[in-house]
DNA sequence: TACACTCCATACGAAAGCGTATGGAACCCC
DNA sequence: GGGGTTCCATACGCTTTCGTATGGAGTGTA
């Protein structure tokens, strides 16, 4: 498991960045909590020692406000702008359900910051990826032509969702469904997520029919 | 904040139960996850030392396992036991929904558990607590008359909702809207959570027609 | 060759937590 | 009032981790 990190495969010395330090931090953050970053445990694995961490960081706390950060960066470019250029908005919020699916590590990631309660800069960076989700979530209920109370309740409802789907993924893993089975437990969700709209109350731009495309499981 | 169980009001000794310790690190867990669990600061929290902690438990594990027990047990005996005696399995899956807001600690409780993912002792408690619960939704699912693979289909993403709640009341808790906007939101979930089933797909102990209560905020 | 800079190894002290050993106060029982 | 039991205090050693101090190998560079 350890690595050796002073020596690439040809040979040349390699050196370590913050970077690297910052994804390790994420990593044991993802495997087993924001107790498992912990500066000498992460430097036998990277195959270096405290000398090199404390000439990237002053302390743990700096490490963690850098994974801190490049975790909110990832969440905010990588998630939305991968499912964001739809311009229907009943494709953007199939695509968040099965973005749910796709990063089996992301989801574990969200899950160990947020059980951080006690460190006030995790809880506020939990909060605002959150709140950022949740926005994006609402404009594509707003899309639908639903009236600003609606589209507010259907998305906190469908990110409940999402968020719960998560969870039963790390806890219960058996309980979500797989190939087929996965792809019905989808669309039931899906269908279920996106209230129909009476014409008259719909918002011109987005009134156009839509035909539902066959969902794929996502791999 | 510290307490002093030596003495009582009226002044006389008073002993710490093994329960006493259990619940206090059951406490611990809520307010900062598993790592709040040590001897040390429960004892003084508790207005006692170390001493006292190794004459009621062999280690560490041990309290933890203990307070897993009580956990489990508390699980099961308090929410199924007061939402399960209705008939009507409608008027059930309300009420499980309504207990999510009700206890602010059991939901903060079952979150900070469920990132201990790093112990198998915990993960396979909280793994049954949630089986027992899903369990006890597809019971309800299937007693609206729905197929199996249907009731198993929305008990899940019924399960999920209800976690997710859980998750966003904790992360973000503005998002959960109050008083009447809660009641509706409530409401909207019920009814969307809650398929309507064709009469002669239904089974027939299920087939009476329902008036839906009006919801009430639960304090 | 001399010097500086980058990156890391090593050694050390301090603090916190776990677990053990042992003593002691209070209470019960005969 | 002697002995046993219950419950806890105190003192100690061990381990892990944090953070610092310092040296040193490698690389550029004048």
């Amino acid at each position: 498991m350890e690595q050796s990190p002073a020596q690439t495969a040809n040979g040349e010395r390699q050196s370590l960045t913050a970077d690297d330090w910052a994804t390790a931090a994420l990593d044991a953050m993802a495997a087993g909590g924001l107790e498992s970053v912990a500066i000498e445990p992460l430097a036998r694995q990277l195959g270096v020692t405290k000398g090199s961490f404390y000439w990237h960081f002053a302390n743990r706390d700096a490490l963690i406000r850098a994974a801190l950060e490049r975790w909110e960066r990832e969440e905010t470019d990588d998630i939305i702008a991968r499912v964001g250029d739809a311009a229907d908005p009943y494709e953007r919020i199939v695509r968040v359900f099965k973005s749910a699916n796709a990063s089996y590590r992301s989801g574990r990631l969200y899950l160990a910051l947020a059980a951080a309660s006690d460190r006030p800069a995790i809880q506020q960076a939990v909060r605002r990826v959150s709140e950022r989700r949740m926005a994006y979530l609402l404009d594509c209920y707003r899309a639908l032509g639903l009236s600003e109370a609606d589209a507010r309740r259907w998305s906190t409802f469908a990110y409940a969702t999402f968020m719960g789907n998560l969870q039963i993924r790390r806890d219960v893993p058996e309980a979500i469904p797989e190939n087929q089975q996965f792809n019905d437990y989808l669309r039931l969700m899906i269908e279920t997520l996106i209230p129909r709209v009476r014409k008259e109350e719909q918002h011109p731009a987005t009134a156009k029919d839509r035909n539902d495309p066959p969902l794929q499981a996502v791999v």
